[in-house]
DNA sequence: TTAGAACCTATTTTT
DNA sequence: TAGGTTCTAA
C-alpha cells in the first residue's frame, strides 16, 4: 500500500508504504518501530537517516546510529550512500555498539586508567589470562573452568556490573564466592596490560558517561538523533548507555521485533523493547506489518508457530504476494538421508535454473553442518559454511596478529606470550616463567623483560641466543614500522621471524592453506591507512567475507541467518531434543522454549518462495544413534499451509517395526549412563521405560533403513577431467595430498596421505 | 622440551 | 565420534 507519490517528494520516500513513511517522518521525540520480519525495516531506517540529513535537521556527525553486526552497519552505510552520496563519509557514529564504544573509549581512555592505544583482547587471550589468574588464586580449574568464569564476567559486563557492583549472590556463582575477587583481579590485570575485552568497550564507556558529567553532556549535545537497530537484542549496558545519551534530547528511534529476540543467552533483554513506552513517555509506536518477502503460506506457517508464545507485543503480518507453494515438511529415516534428500532437491533447483546463491540450509547447531558438508563434497555441490572458524580466529592469523600487536603495543604481554615460542625457539615454559618473574620484579612488560634478561645470566646457551635474536628482531621491526608501509612490514616480519619457513616446512594438508591465509591477511592490511587502524578493524570485525568464485549453497545456523533472506530455505533437523534443543528443554523452562520458538519463527521467515522443513527418525549424536520424534514446532505448523511427506510409509509404528529388521537392535543398546548431555540423559530415561510412550531411544549400531535412497544424486556435467590420470598426486582443500586410485567419470577415488581413502569429485582437487 | 597417549566433554556466539 | 586439553615418558 504505497502512499500516493507527490512530484516534489524527495527520492528516499519513493516506494515506502504509509507506516514506513511515518517511521521516516516522525523525526522528533522517542519512536518505537515494531518491524516484523521482511517488512522493509532497513529501508525505513535508511530513509529516515537520509531524511534527517536531507532536511538539515542534523549534520552527519550528529547522528548516532547503532547496529549489532558489522554486516548490518555496512549495509546501512551502503544504502544511506545511495540516498545522500558521500555525505555518509561524514558519519563517524554509524556502527556497531562495540565499534562506537571503542571510538569513545579511545578518546577518554585515561578516565578508566587506560592509554588510548589499548589492545582489544579476543576470547583466546582472555581465556589464557583467566587461567593464570585462576591458578594464582589457587582455585581448582577442573572444578571451575576458566570458560565458565569468562562466561560470568561477560554476563556481568553485559549487565553493567563492575567488580564493585557484584553482590554476594553473583559472586557465589563461581568458585564458592571467589567470583568477585577474580573479576577484580582480571580487571586489574587488563589495566596493567593496557588492554580491555569486548565487554569493557561498553562498560568502560558507560562508567565514563556516568562519572564525568562534562563528557556526558558533550555527547548528549552532539547526538541530535539516535537510531538503534534490532532493539530487542540490546542488553543492559547497551540499554543504560543509550538511555543516558538520549536523556537530554529524547530523539531516539528504536527498531525491533520482539518475535525475533534470539540472543537472551548473550544477555539481551527483550524487556527493553517491551518497556520502551514506559522509559520514554509519549513515544510514538509504529508497526510495520506488510511483508514484502515471503508468500502467504510461509507467513502463515511462521505466524502459526509464533502464536504459541505468550507475552508478545503482537503484530499481524500480511502480504500482497500470490499464494505460492505450501511449506513442505519431509520426514526421513536418518541424518544422512536428510542430507541426500536436500542435495537432490537442490540439484532440482539447479536444473530449474535457480542460482545456488538463493538457496540456504539452516540448522540449529553447528555440528549439523557436517552431514551436509560430507554429502556435498561427495556429489560436487558447491557450498559455503558460515560460522564455525572465522578468518581472524585461525591460529596462523592470530599468531601473525600477535607479532604485529607486540610491535604496535609493547605492553601487550598476551600477544608476546603467544608468539615467543612460535615458531619453536627453545623458549618453553621454563624460560617464559623466568621472564614473568623478572617482568613482575621490575614492573615492566614481558617484551622489555626479555631485553633486560639478556643482561643477567638467567638464561644460557640456545635459549639465550634465540631470545637475543627475537629481541633484536622486535627492535628492528619497531624501527621499520616507522619507515615501511605496514603490509610490507608484515611481510618482512613473517619471513624474518621464521613463521613462513615453519609453514613451508610443514607438509600437512593444512599448511598450504595457512600460507594462503597469511597472504590474504597482508592483502587485507593494504586497505587500512595504518597498522593501528588495521588492528582496530580486526579486533572489532571478526568476519571476512571471502566471496571466492561462483554460486554456492549457504549452510549456516539459524542465528547466523537472522536478517538474511533466500528464495529457497531448507530447515533441517526439526526434532525434539535438537530443535528445540535438549538444553532449552531441560533448563530455562518456558522462557527457553519460547526463545526456541522465536528461532523457528526467524528460520521460516528467511524464505521468500519456498520453505522445506525436515526431520529425521534417527540421528547420530556423539557417536551414538538416537531415535527421535518430530519437533513440537512441526505440529504447530497450521495444516492448511503445509504439505507433509515421509519417506517411510506407515508413520510412527513403522519406526518400531523396522528396528526389528536387523536382529534385535536393542541387544546392543548403550546402557543408560545417566550423565552427560541431555541427549544421553533422555535416552537413559527411556531405556528404563521401554514400554512407555514413544519418545527417544539410543542404540549403537546404525539402524536398518526402511528403504535406500531412491536414487543417488546426479551431478551436473558428468564430463570428467582430462588433466588427471590414475596414480597422479593431487591436492584437496579438505583432505590434503593423495594419489588417484580410481577414476569414474568426474568421480575420483583418492588415497589421501592423511585422511585415508575417499570418494570426491574431480572439481575439488588440483594437480599436486 | 616435546611428542604421543589418555582423557574429557559436547547449543546457539552479533562484538 | 571428534576435538581439544592435559598427562606422561623419553
Amino acid at each position: 500500500m504505497t502512499a500516493p507519490a507527490h512530484d516534489d517528494e524527495p527520492p528516499y520516500l519513493r516506494g515506502l508504504n504509509a507506516p514506513q513513511r511515518e517511521a521516516v517522518l516522525t523525526t522528533d521525540g522517542p519512536v518505537l518501530v515494531l518491524a516484523g520480519a521482511g517488512t522493509g525495516k532497513t529501508a525505513a531506517l535508511t530513509a529516515r537517516l537520509a531524511h534527517l540529513l536531507y532536511t538539515r535537521r542534523a549534520y552527519p556527525s550528529e547522528i548516532l546510529s547503532v547496529t549489532f553486526t558489522n554486516k548490518a552497519a555496512r549495509e546501512m552505510r551502503e544504502r544511506v550512500r545511495r540516498h545522500v552520496g558521500d555525505a555518509v563519509e561524514g558519519m563517524p557514529w554509524l556502527g556497531t555498539f562495540h565499534a562506537i564504544g571503542a571510538k569513545m573509549l579511545r578518546r577518554h581512555a585515561e578516565a578508566v586508567g587506560l592509554q588510548s592505544n589499548f589492545s582489544i583482547l579476543d576470547t583466546d587471550d582472555q581465556l589464557r589470562l583467566l587461567k593464570t589468574l585462576i591458578s594464582e588464586a589457587s582455585v581448582d580449574e577442573k572444578r571451575f573452568p576458566a570458560r565458565s568464569l569468562a562466561g560470568f564476567i561477560d554476563s556481568w559486563k553485559n549487565k553493567g556490573l563492575t567488580p564493585r557492583d557484584l553482590d554476594a549472590g553473583e559472586s557465589e556463582l563461581y568458585a564458592n564466592g571467589k567470583g568477585q575477587q577474580l573479576y577484580q583481579a582480571y580487571q586489574d590485570r587488563l589495566r596493567a596490560l593496557n588492554a580491555c575485552d569486548f565487554g569493557d568497550l561498553l562498560l568502560h564507556t558507560l562508567t565514563i558517561l556516568r562519572t564525568d558529567r562534562a563528557v556526558l553532556e558533550q555527547y548528549q549535545q552532539r547526538f541530535r538523533y539516535i537510531m538503534v537497530d534490532e532493539y530487542q537484542d540490546t542488553n543492559s549496558v547497551q540499554y543504560l548507555w543509550l538511555r543516558l545519551l538520549a536523556q537530554e534530547r529524547k530523539n531516539i528511534a528504536c527498531v525491533g521485533d520482539d518475535d525475533q529476540s534470539i540472543y537472551s543467552w548473550r544477555g539481551a533483554q527483550v524487556e527493553n523493547i517491551l518497556k520502551f513506552e514506559r522509559d520514554f513517555p509519549g513515544a510514538a509506536v509504529i508497526r510495520l506489518e506488510q511483508n514484502y518477502r515471503s508468500t502467504p503460506h510461509i507467513l502463515a506457517a511462521a505466524s502459526g508457530v509464533i502464536a504459541n508464545n505468550g507475552g508478545r507485543l503482537g503484530k499481524t503480518l500480511w502480504t500482497e504476494h500470490a499464494d505460492g507453494e505450501k511449506v513442505k515438511v519431509i520426514g526421513v529415516w536418518d541424518g544422512p538421508e536428510e542430507a541426500r534428500r536436500v542435495g537432490t532437491e537442490i540439484e532440482g533447483c539447479q536444473i530449474a535454473g535457480k542460482s545456488l546463491d538463493d538457496i540456504a540450509i539452516l540448522v540449529r547447531a553447528q555440528h549439523q553442518t557436517r552431514e551436509f558438508e560430507d554429502r556435498f563434497i561427495a556429489i560436487g555441490m558447491p557450498y559455503r559454511i558460515i560460522g564455525g572458524f572465522r578468518f581472524y580466529e585461525r591460529a596462523e592469523i592470530r599468531d601473525a596478529l600477535a607479532y604485529l600487536r607486540v610491535v604496535a603495543q609493547p605492553a601487550d604481554d598476551l600477544a608476546f606470550e603467544r608468539i615467543v615460542n612460535v615458531p619453536k625457539r627453545g623458549l618453553g615454559d621454563k624460560a617464559v616463567a623466568r621472564l614473568h618473574q623478572l617482568s613482575r620484579a621490575l614492573s615492566v612488560p614481558l617484551s622489555e623483560a626479555a631485553a633486560r634478561i639478556l643482561d643477567t645470566d638467567e638464561l644460557t646457551g640456545a635459549a639465550r641466543k634465540s631470545l637475543g635474536a627475537l629481541v633484536g628482531d622486535f627492535a628492528s621491526w619497531r624501527q621499520k614500522a616507522n619507515d615501511l608501509p605496514h603490509p610490507e612490514l608484515a611481510r618482512q616480519l613473517l619471513d624474518e621471524s621464521g613463521y613462513t619457513a615453519m609453514l613451508q616446512a610443514d607438509r600437512s594438508a593444512e599448511a598450504a592453506g595457512r600460507l594462503e591465509n597469511l597472504n590474504e591477511l597482508v592483502r587485507a592490511m593494504e586497505e587500512y591507512e595504518s597498522l593501528g587502524a588495521f588492528l582496530e578493524h580486526v579486533s572489532l570485525v571478526m568476519d571476512n567475507e571471502g566471496n571466492d568464485g561462483g554460486a554456492k549453497v549457504t549452510i549456516m545456523t539459524i542465528h547466523a541467518a537472522k536478517g538474511l533472506e533466500f528464495d529457497t530455505v531448507f530447515l533441517a533437523g526439526w526434532e525434539e531434543g535438537l530443535f528445540p534443543s535438549q538444553r532449552a528443554l531441560d533448563e530455562g523452562g518456558t522462557a527457553s522454549l519460547e526463545e526456541e520458538r522465536r528461532l523457528a519463527y526467524v528460520a521460516i521467515t528467511r524464505a521468500r518462495r519456498r520453505a522445506v522443513i525436515l526431520h529425521a527418525a534417527n540421528r547420530r549424536i556423539y557417536g551414538q544413534w538416537n531415535s527421535s520424534i518430530p519437533s513440537r514446532f512441526v505440529a504447530e505448523l497450521p495444516k492448511p499451509h503445509i504439505d507433509e511427506e515421509t519417506t517411510m510409509s506407515g508413520g510412527e509404528s513403522l519406526w518400531r517395526a523396522n528396528w526389528s529388521e536387523r536382529a534385535d537392535p536393542f541387544a546392543d543398546v548403550a546402557r543408560g549412563t545417566g550423565r552427560g548431555p541431555g541427549w544421553q540423559r533422555a535416552a537413559g530415561v527411556d531405556l528404563k521405560n521401554p514400554g512407555g510412550s514413544f519418545t527417544t531411544r539410543t542404540f549403537t549400531r546404525e539402524p536398518a533403513r526402511v528403504k535406500e535412497a531412491t536414487r543417488s544424486a546426479v551431478s551436473i556435467g558428468n564430463a570428467g577431467r582430462s588433466d588427471l590420470t590414475l596414480g597422479q598426486r593431487v591436492f584437496h582443500q579438505k583432505f590434503g595430498y593423495g594419489t588417484i586410485a580410481e577414476m569414474e567419470g568426474n568421480k575420483l577415488e583418492i588415497e589421501f596421505e592423511q585422511a585415508g581413502r575417499k570418494r570426491v569429485m574431480d572439481s575439488f582437487v588440483t594437480a599436486g
